[in-house]
RNA sequence: GGUCUCGUAGUAUAACGGUUAGUACAUCGGGUUUUCAUCCCGACAACGCGGGUUCGACUCCCGCCGAGAUCACCA
């Protein structure tokens, strides 16, 4: 048995969880799983300029939705919290005194303008930018409304990453960076080393963006006398044209309006772990459950992955499939609720489920029900052009288009018992007896009491709309077409 | 510009020195009594470039090119 880990998913309360992000959420989730570990969710709104009302609720149902549930965290608790950064300033503060002790971090005193000027100067120098080239010389004692920064000690540094494998890196990027602000709270840099040190995290998990800040964590964890954990970075989700990362800005969607528009938590969650990981199978399909036994750190992908909204809706059509077919309709039916068309909300739940049962394997999203379906609940509107211009009925004239309707209406009104066998036998006896072809016949029918661009069998169709609506719709069309 | 990362079909990926470079989505054909979808069958389509190492390289090494990330009192 593996040893049990530790991860975390520290999303800031800045806004929703998007396709480019809650990768980083499912490969923590998973990776802590499957070695019995746990997964904390930690909030971390130390920035108050960014913070959104809200977001954090919106942020704990996307991860409820997706069935990430997180062991320790708001909500639930935990034996490490508070799970809020803002809620646990005195630690920071007190390992930010053993760093003041240890000759490691001092309080900076430099106005901001300053500052800027020094970054200008180098800027226009074309020598790189480091703080710790123009570290102050006198520095008072620390206290709140100053900032306190880290004091660097520039040298090579080398670590592993599960993911991208051995990595070095030079002294240049060693700097003095800001480890507590001005207004007391502790930046990232600071605070999530402070966290994932206190929670037990054994693996961080997070976007390769932080690649490049990776020596300076290093060398606070040196200067911390702590021990490093390991380090997984994902590589970004890509917008699918370019290749740039997958954000807001290019139209990174939430992940709940993907809900929204009827996509299965089972299929979101199952697209997202496969883009940039694979067992070296050829399985497309997976359960959580799947996923959690089967997920392996070291096939993680180690370039960006495009998102393809299109496989993402293939996948969501697989589980609507899969889960209709393994459940049951009973079973699934409770999914759809939200999705039929308005016309539909005051239709007896049975009768839902039975066109739900005709027309599920054409579904790929739920929402697809809203377009689909109206025609079981409401007479559509005749639009004769319809047949008439049909590559079927066009070489038919009006009147003969309405012989074969009252041939097709007499026929079906014949019928003893209403059921798909029974209407499939008399539509194959009406195309013995008319002697047209199943295109012509079918046609007629189906679009005379549907006129939508496609519909169910035609047999299941007619059984699930009932005899009454049948011979009414079809009646209708006949007079119609008979009176133009 | 400095530092770092990445590079197999349109997309996601398999291969871990020897295969006709496999699979899925997409696309294009065909079949399943009409349509749409499912399902089934088939087709198209890829190792960024150049050097090495090796009997042999998608796989190892070097260079180049291309793409991206990061250089905040944001995370």
């Amino acid at each position: 048995m593996t040893k049990q880990i530790t991860t975390r998913f520290a999303p800031s309360p800045t806004g929703y969880i998007h396709i480019g992000n809650v990768r980083s959420a499912i490969y923590p989730y998973l990776i802590a799983k499957q070695s019995g570990g746990t997964f904390i969710l930690r909030i971390e709104d130390t920035d108050q300029a960014r913070y959104v009302e809200g977001a954090t609720d919106l942020i704990k149902s996307t991860l409820q939705w997706l069935g990430l549930d997180w062991d320790e965290g708001p909500e639930v608790g935990g034996p490490h919290g508070p799970y809020f950064q803002t809620e646990r300033l005195e630690l920071y503060h007190q390992w930010a005194r053993k760093l003041i002790a240890a000759g490691r971090a001092y309080a900076d005193p430099t106005p901001s303008e300053t500052i800027a000027a020094y970054r200008a100067a180098d800027q226009a120098a074309k020598i790189p930018y480091l703080y710790r080239n123009h570290r102050p010389t006198q520095t008072p004692e620390w206290h709140p409304g100053i900032p306190l920064r880290f004091k660097s000690e520039p040298k090579n540094y080398q670590w592993q990453d599960l993911v991208m494998g051995d990595l070095k890196t030079g002294p240049e990027v060693l700097d003095d960076i800001v480890l507590i602000k001005a207004d007391g709270l502790p930046t990232y840099n600071f605070a999530h080393i402070i966290d994932d040190l206190e929670m037990g995290v054994t693996h961080i998990c997070r976007g390769v963006e932080y690649l490049s800040s990776m020596p300076n964590y290093l060398a606070l964890y040196e200067a911390l006398g702590v021990e490093r954990p390991y380090f997984i970075s994902l590589p970004h989700i890509l917008a699918p044209n370019g290749n740039k990362k997958l954000g807001k800005r290019d139209g990174a969607k939430s992940v709940d309006l993907y809900r929204q528009e009827g996509i299965l938590p089972e299929a979101m969650l199952n697209f997202l772990a496969c883009l940039g990981w694979n067992d070296g199978t050829e399985q497309e399909l997976y359960t959580k459950e799947e996923l959690i036994t089967k997920f392996r750190i070291d096939h993680i992908q180690n370039s960006g992955a495009h998102f393809d909204e299109v496989k993402l809706l293939w996948t969501n059509g697989q589980w609507i499939r899969r889960l209709f077919d393994e459940q049951g309709i009973d079973q699934f039916y409770p999914r759809t609720i939200d999705f039929w068309p308005e016309v539909a909300t005051s239709a007896p739940e049975e009768y839902k489920k039975r066109v739900l049962s005709i027309i599920y394997d054409r579904l790929k999203t739920l929402s697809d029900l809203r377009a689909m379906t109206d025609y079981f609940f409401v007479d559509p509107k005749i639009n004769l052009a319809e047949l008439t211009t049909n590559k079927f009925l066009k070489k038919f004239s009006e009147t003969e288009l309405g012989q074969l309707l009252t041939t097709s209406i007499d026929a079906l009104k014949q019928l003893q018992t209403w059921d798909a066998t029974s209407i499939q036998n008399t539509l194959n006896q009406l195309l013995v007896d008319t002697g047209k072809k199943t295109a012509e016949l079918f046609s007629l029918i189906r679009i005379s009491v549907s006129f939508a661009p496609f519909s169910p069998a035609l047999d299941l169709t007619l059984d699930v709309l009932g005899r009454e609506t049948v011979l009414a719709r079809l009646g209708a069309v006949r007079t119609a077409i008979l009176r133009d």
